[in-house]
DNA sequence: TTTTCATCTGAACGGATGTTCAGTTAATTG
DNA sequence: CAATTAACTGAACATCCGTTCAGATGAAAA
């Protein structure tokens, strides 16, 4: 047998991204075979490597297709205003970017240290990239006296921390709606960098 | 050949432990194999079966330790004062203790996923204990007026999101030193919750 | 010195691993 | 209809995995 009824590279690549996606996030880079994600995927192991060079490449895909999606959306978000009205944007934004894609999120916090080290450093870089955007509206808000913050470069990682460890409590359908945990991040977040709020 | 000259298991124990903890915070608990760790510690991979009933016990006992002595070590420090005075304590507190363990932090925050059922719910009833006393002092801090938190639940693991995400950006000899993070940190955190600074 | 015992080796167990590939099948093309 | 090709199977590859255990070894006890 070969070649199932309807199946085409089409829905099955997709597919392959989708089960790697769910397994690498669930138990782990190191702990998921090839054979499990083509059992999610309903194929034999080695119908995989139509999709991919190899398992490495699944994962690097994963997390570059998501840094980038990350950073084009942020710009698309287009922040304007105050450095205030930024900041309140941006933590919006995160979250609204981050809760829906928990799995990604958890994967590239996670499985970093998993990547080849060309790899990696590509990865760290999209990373500095999104980091900066955060770190610009703080230096902005120093600079016009909106916030206090003793280095900036602290806090955007700090900020960032914060934000994106919602994702490792937050389930759907829980004491809290998404809008409630976005309002509640955004009072930690400009309090946090010493803004008055309206 | 066995039993090279002057090993015991007083030594060997603790070796074992020290390279299981250095490999899986560097790899991942299920990229790590019993052959690797027996290896640094200069040993066959049967040996270590003297020391631990198997893998999991092995990085079980590593999360259970860091926990309870984290938990231990925050009850003998005794925080006491204003609810801004514990809090500043706290974070001072927190980042002191985590900051020479960021191997023991590593694990204990990304290889839950590892642990079986029953193990898991064990270390996570230790994470909420500990979760439990900042919560506590927020929640004393709304009482008395000192601070504005819209929600303490929240606030609490986003702070301590916020904290524990030092670890991995903070290098020995970088830019900052310790007591300046710590400086920027307790800022950060005082602010969050709406405490005005003395 | 002899006996006992904790400690470790080295080989073995069944099974899982990532990856390759010749061959098979079903859809597409001419 | 026949020829081509994309998509997949199923078996095989060498290697690794966690774990067990009989036996060797050196230190400690008698």
């Amino acid at each position: 047998m070969a070649r199932k009824q309807g199946s085409h590279a089409g829905i099955t690549g997709p597919k392959v991204q989708d089960a790697a996606l769910r397994l690498f996030a669930q138990h782990g880079y190191a702990a998921v075979s090839m054979r499990q994600i083509a059992a999610e995927v309903g194929v034999q192991a080695g119908a995989l490597y139509n999709y991919t060079a190899d398992k490495q490449s699944l994962l690097f895909d994963l997390l570059r297709g998501n840094m980038t999606e990350l950073i084009d959306a942020l710009d698309a978000a287009a922040l304007t205003g105050s450095p205030l009205a930024r900041l309140d944007a941006f933590t919006r934004f995160h979250i609204r970017f981050h809760l829906p894609r928990r799995d990604t999120v958890f994967l590239s916090y996670m499985e970093l240290r998993n990547l080849t080290d060309e790899n990696f450093a590509q990865i760290a870089e999209l990373r500095r990239v999104y980091e900066d955007r955060l770190e610009d509206i703080l230096h902005d808000g120093v600079a016009s006296g909106d916030f206090t913050v003793p280095d900036c470069r602290v806090a955007t990682l700090g900020l960032i921390a914060l934000l994106t460890g919602i994702t490792n409590w937050y389930r759907p359908g829980g004491r809290l709606t998404a809008a409630e945990i976005e309002a509640n991040y955004c009072t930690l977040v400009c309090q946090s960098v010493g803004a008055r709020l309206a």
